[in-house]
DNA sequence: TGAATTCCCTCTGTATACACTACCGTCTCC
DNA sequence: GGAGACGGTAGTGTATACAGAGGGAATTCA
């Protein structure tokens, strides 16, 4: 905590919403653990009120769920919740991009998609591929799949994909990073990108079905590389979020 | 508001949560419009630290925006905000049925839904079918989707279609109502029975892609209904929410 | 010795007071 | 007459006090 002095412009909601996200992910609270204000106060160092507002929110967020008798817990997962959650991440992005198809999208919008595409090329050209490229590759990841659902012009359904990729393992770079310590990392690689040339092809040939059953594929690389990680058990600390994985 | 002594087993921030819901969607609130704290707190008689947390969790309902500068106002939708939500919610329920025809249901986990299916039929029977079977209708279609939702039996998932059914124009039932005034209403009624039956002999026999197929052209009778209720412009009445709607 | 009951303590739910910010109206000056 | 600045007024953000409920531990009785 070398941050005391935290800049006052950013409210102390969301300076404790940040804090006690931090916390969960961090994997410093067991799954099931139950995260009492006052504890929380004293980690956040801002008062009651702030730190309730933050509980509420990271609760619809996911990471937390309401104890009947009051109060919240840390959420537990399986793996199987967290491949489900995958799975419904790219049906959302699948939606999103039919859409998008359907709906026809202009070369202009179609852009920044095509800017993200070439940059990232360059990145996958160096053969072993350096973390620093790889942490590279996260956010100009991140940044193509948000310009992809903005495509849709769907308010509801990008509310709905913010939500459905705020769990850090459902989100389009969760396991990327997990990647990194894999020997089979370029190549996979190699396919999400081809995945993204293809479905900004078939968002440009207005072909639907064929840019939803793409996103849908693409996100399946995800749960690959989630078991693959999991398998190796090795730099498992790439993934910190992986701490709120229960046996199931 | 004849309650004045609501039930006390129930939290101040529920009843403030119901109050405020329904506030806005008799729509004496117009779109666009702030509520404010104070405001709240003479209209539902708590005080503002259970009408905030109302207000939170009505945010993340869908049903408020929040103004960047503090406190939040009532959301508009376009009428193209609710097919894509009636759309959205097609597809989640889709990939429900898919994920149980291809995980498997025993024969005891169907049989809700088959007893769901017959009380169906039997309300269907009748010719013009009465307001009061409609009313039932409602129910039992809620309890169908339902139950459906939980053969997933995908937590993430479930938790995803709860909340893209709370939009009331969006939940299954959203638009059951305002067929009872369309002379097709009948029709419409039977189709989506097909729809249900289609749907559980789908998973039954373990046929994915046919489950979700059926359940996504399911959702879209709503957007029908949904379209033929606005183009005849009567019994609108039957519709509150759709005070939310803006041009658009 | 085991089970049940009671008491206490901790925690959440709620109310309210205080401070600060943003917005709106008015007044003044150019 | 218009534009900018100043002041006032809501209205939210935050802190904290109080009350009530739930859970756990210890004690007592069978």
């Amino acid at each position: 905590m070398a941050e005391r002095e935290t800049d006052r412009s950013v409210s102390q909601t969301v300076r404790a919403q940040l804090a006690l996200r931090d916390l969960v992910l961090s994997g410093r609270l067991r799954p099931g653990e139950r995260i009492s204000e006052l504890q929380a106060v004293e980690i956040t160092g801002v008062s009651r009120t702030p730190v309730r507002m933050a509980l509420v929110r990271l609760e619809e967020e996911g990471l937390l769920e309401a104890i009947p008798s009051g109060g919240f817990m840390v959420k537990a997962f399986s793996e199987r919740d967290i491949l489900d959650s995958i799975e419904l991440r790219g049906t959302l992005e699948g939606l999103a991009a039919r859409f998008a198809a359907e709906r026809g999208v202009s070369s202009r919008d179609l852009e920044p998609l095509k800017e993200c595409l070439n940059e990232i090329d360059g990145l996958v050209r160096q053969d072993p591929i350096s973390v620093d490229a790889f942490s590279s590759y996260v956010a100009l990841n991140a940044r193509f799949h948000a310009l992809l659902t903005e495509l849709s012009r769907s308010a509801p359904l990008i509310r709905q994909i913010d939500r459905a990729s705020a769990l850090p393992f459902a989100s389009p770079s969760g396991f990327v990073m997990a990647q990194s310590a894999l020997p089979e990392a370029r190549q996979i690689l190699l396919i999400a990108q081809d995945h993204h040339r293809v479905v900004v092809d078939a968002i440009e040939n207005r072909e639907g079905a064929r840019a939803e059953a793409i996103m849908r594929e693409h996100a399946r690389l995800a749960a690959r590389n989630l078991r693959l990680a999991l398998r190796n058990r090795t730099h498992l600390d790439l993934l910190p979020a992986l701490a709120l994985i229960t046996a199931g």
